[in-house]
DNA sequence: CGTAGTTTTGTTTTT
DNA sequence: CAAAACTACG
């Protein structure tokens, strides 16, 4: 019980209110997962039996920590606790009760491309135009639907015109085609969970019964499923704990509804508060530069955090020229950091708004040889070779899967071409069968003669695989497929580098197919083929970190929430990459801006010890170069916590660049790249005393004057004949002046 | 039926 | 600048 006397005073009360509905708006840094961990703790040795426990997190990983922390404390119990994300526990639920919703519970879990492929079939069948309807909005729409909880019906009513008309069409299509392979997506998940416990109370009774006492992390970001789902669980107990902040919310274009935080002392009148606001994570400074620029946002609770810790070093802020200069620069101060014995690569992460982004950071980190690991971006379950051999467990596992089927078909080449493919599938169509079933019985397809024989050999070889799924393991069967498919004897044929990789990942996927048999093993569960399937679908890159191996991470804003690095870089500091440029242009509604402020919050409370902006002013992207301007989200935070990195160095203007890029490469690179540029930008600088055209620099530069050195514009006026620049001086202060005049120099 | 070569298209963010 | 989609040829 001791350990609760190091718990503050809210803390305290948070895990110690078990009873009732409570919500704990936990700021970022402020000890939520302690807070959490605990409570479940204390529930335990209050006499609360694990089994009655449900803690939803938003990663596995996460879940995985909880479950190892409460185990820490409490030193027994853990197995029976369900610690998961939504999609897991739902999966869990549905694998045990959607023969009650006419699905078998060997159902398949579709991912994105799955259900692209679904969605493609759906138009052809409809006669839909996928290049007015494009595959990817109508994904996103009906995603939208079902974290509304909107059945195709519902949809069909609620469409007013042609557009929504022909959208819950597809979406109603969608759904059936869905249900024929046996498969569900990612919202279906937590859709038919839903639906199951409408339909069936007695199930719904069971859960209730079962989990007494519930818990929901990063509550700022469930949808109205996940809110209704909660509800009905907790609806007979109503021992519900919900923990959020709703600044981070950064979820809302997958449906995360803000106001499940905001209402929620509507919905529960009686609910306890707690607020947690001390931060114990962050430097003053960055502390403070974070509430800065969050108070920006007009949709939010007010609050403030604060913190005992030290002031630490100032918010670090650098323009480069180009995307690899910034690279370079970034890489080559986790380099110094590590060299000096400062911190370890592991305690440097590198963020962006975008995966595409990745790519130079990434190039130049192999060749600084600083190991790293991205995460994200493409997945690993996503390659091509892994999808197929995929594929093959997956039919074998539910017959009924006919997006599988089809991708296997001819994979390895077997002479099954898409004419035949598109027979037996019209034949399917028409007589209400599987697409399998078809081939089964192929020689009732006058069409396919030729191909036959060839039908006929891969129905009977994957009706061996199927027998034999019986009685190997699940890493057999694999190794099965493998071997008497020759997928791997064809890539070492190619002998190719590409080849090569995809033997690596072919390795490693068996590497992965015993790591979960092993865990099984230890849990004393049962290894089975869907429960590694359901694995492979529900688990996230960011899951498969661990803690122990000293590497440097690269990823999105969006997966470093909930995370922690002492030194953090957010690059791409750029309006119209960050804040995005969709995000930029609408001045009706500016709550898609809000949610990118949120994004800048939670990328700047990610630091502990320090946080690094960077931004470039020319980027390539998709192919074209672009030209940007300093985000505006920098530019909110004050003057004061910011460090630009020149201001020593006034006297000898040469070492700016040295600092900057320091090696031979880069200022070769520069001289090289800046020339075009140079030549076009320096005629118009001297031009600008009579005439109002363009300046070389623009709002949020950094600029340098003569005599008063670094500063950042703020504010750029069309004054007549010449432009009045404003201009924050790192240590002049604030100076009004005309461009003419001022020779201000870009840098 | 399969492949190589060509054109088009596109960006948030994720379970 | 890619990846994906399409086309034309063997």
């Amino acid at each position: 019980m001791s350990s609760y006397e190091t718990l503050n005073q809210p803390q305290q009360e948070a895990v110690l209110h078990t009873e009732g509905p409570l919500l704990i708006l936990a700021g970022a840094g402020s000890g939520k997962t302690r807070v959490l961990t605990h409570r479940i703790a204390y529930l335990i040795e209050s006499g609360v039996s694990p089994w009655n426990i449900l803690a939803i997190t938003f990663t596995n990983k996460a879940a995985d920590e909880m479950r190892q922390r409460v185990d820490r404390i409490v030193g027994t119990g853990r197995e029976a606790v369900w610690v998961s994300t939504f999609h897991s526990a739902c999966v869990r639920i549905l694998r045990r009760h959607i023969d009650f919703l006419g699905f078998d519970n060997h159902f398949a879990i579709y991912d994105t491309d799955d259900q692209k492929t679904v969605i493609k079939e759906v138009c052809r069948k409809l006669n839909v135009d996928t290049k007015v309807f494009k595959e990817k909005a109508l994904m996103a729409e009906i995603s939208h639907y079902k974290d509304k909880l909107y059945t195709p019906e519902d949809a069909e009513k609620e469409a007013y015109d042609f557009n929504e008309k022909k959208t819950a069409a597809v979406y109603r299509e969608y759904q059936a085609q869905l249900r024929k392979n046996n498969a569900l997506d990612f919202d279906d998940l937590i859709m038919r969970t839903v639906e199951l416990f409408e339909k069936h109370p007695q199930v719904l009774d069971y859960y209730q019964e079962r989990f007494r006492y519930i818990c929901v992390d990063e509550y700022q970001d469930t949808n109205y499923a996940q809110f209704r789902l909660v509800s009905l669980l907790a609806e007979k107990y109503r021992n519900l704990c919900v923990v959020g902040d709703d600044d981070q919310s950064i979820y809302r274009f997958r449906g995360a509804d803000i106001r499940n935080i905001l209402e929620f002392e509507q919905i529960f009148p009686d609910a306890k508060v707690v607020r947690l606001e001390q931060n114990y994570r962050s430097t003053q400074n960055i502390l403070e530069a974070a509430n800065h620029v969050i108070a920006n946002n007009t949709e939010r609770k007010e609050k403030r955090l604060w913190t005992e810790n030290e002031e630490g070093d100032k918010i670090h802020f650098r323009q480069f020229l180009n995307g690899f200069e910034e690279a370079e620069y970034v890489v080559g101060e986790i380099e110094k950091l590590h060299r000096e014995g400062r911190a370890g690569y592991r305690d440097c992460a590198v963020l962006y708004r975008t995966n595409a982004q990745s790519r130079l950071f990434e190039e130049k980190l192999l060749v600084a040889g600083i190991p790293y690991k991205i995460v994200g971006g493409i997945n690993f379950y996503s390659r091509k070779e892994i999808k197929d051999l995929l594929a093959y467990l997956r039919t074998i596992d539910n017959a009924k899967d006919d997006v599988s089927v089809r991708r296997i078909l001819n994979v390895p080449k077997r002479g099954i071409g898409d004419t035949t493919q598109g027979r037996v599938q019209e034949y399917a169509d028409d007589m209400q069968v599987s697409f399998f079933d078809a081939l089964r019985v192929a020689e009732e397809i006058p069409a396919v003669k030729r191909s036959l024989p060839k039908i006929d050999s891969f129905v009977t070889f994957i009706m061996a695989l199927r027998t034999k799924a019986e009685v190997l393991t699940v890493r057999e069967l694999l190794e099965d497929v493998i071997d008497s498919t020759g997928y791997a004897a064809d890539l070492e044929k190619e002998n190719t580098d590409e080849a090569k990789a995809r033997l690596e990942n072919i390795d490693e996927l068996i590497t992965k197919v015993q790591a979960y048999q092993d865990a099984m093993a230890e849990r004393g569960g049962q290894a089975t083929l869907s429960g590694f399937l359901e694995e492979v679908a529900l688990v996230a890159d960011i899951d498969t970190l661990d803690n122990a191996s000293d590497y440097t991470l690269l990823m999105t804003l969006h997966s470093a929430k909930g995370l922690e690095f002492p030194y953090v870089f957010i690059t791409g500091m750029e309006d119209g990459l960050f804040p995005g440029g969709s995000a930029i242009y609408r001045s009706e509604s500016d709550s898609a801006l809000q949610e990118e402020r949120r994004l800048m919050y939670v990328g700047i409370t990610r630091g502990m010890k320090s946080v690094t902006l960077t931004c470039a002013r020319q980027r390539m992207l998709r192919g074209e170069v672009q030209f940007h301007n300093v985000s505006q989200f920098v530019r909110e935070i004050p003057r004061e916590l910011v460090d630009l990195g020149y201001a020593v160095q006034e006297k000898k203007p040469d070492r700016e660049k040295m600092l900057q890029g320091d090696s031979v490469y880069s200022r070769m690179k520069e001289a090289f790249r800046a020339k075009p540029y140079m030549q076009e930008s320096r005629p118009r600088a001297q031009t600008s005393v009579n005439h109002a055209e363009p300046l070389e620099y623009g709002t949020g530069d950094t600029v340098r004057h003569v005599k008063f050195g670094v500063g950042i514009v703020t504010d750029i006026k069309e004054g007549g004949r010449d432009y009045e620049v404003t201009v924050d001086f790192d240590r002049f202060g604030v100076k009004k002046m005309f461009a003419g005049f001022a020779r201000l120099k870009k840098i």
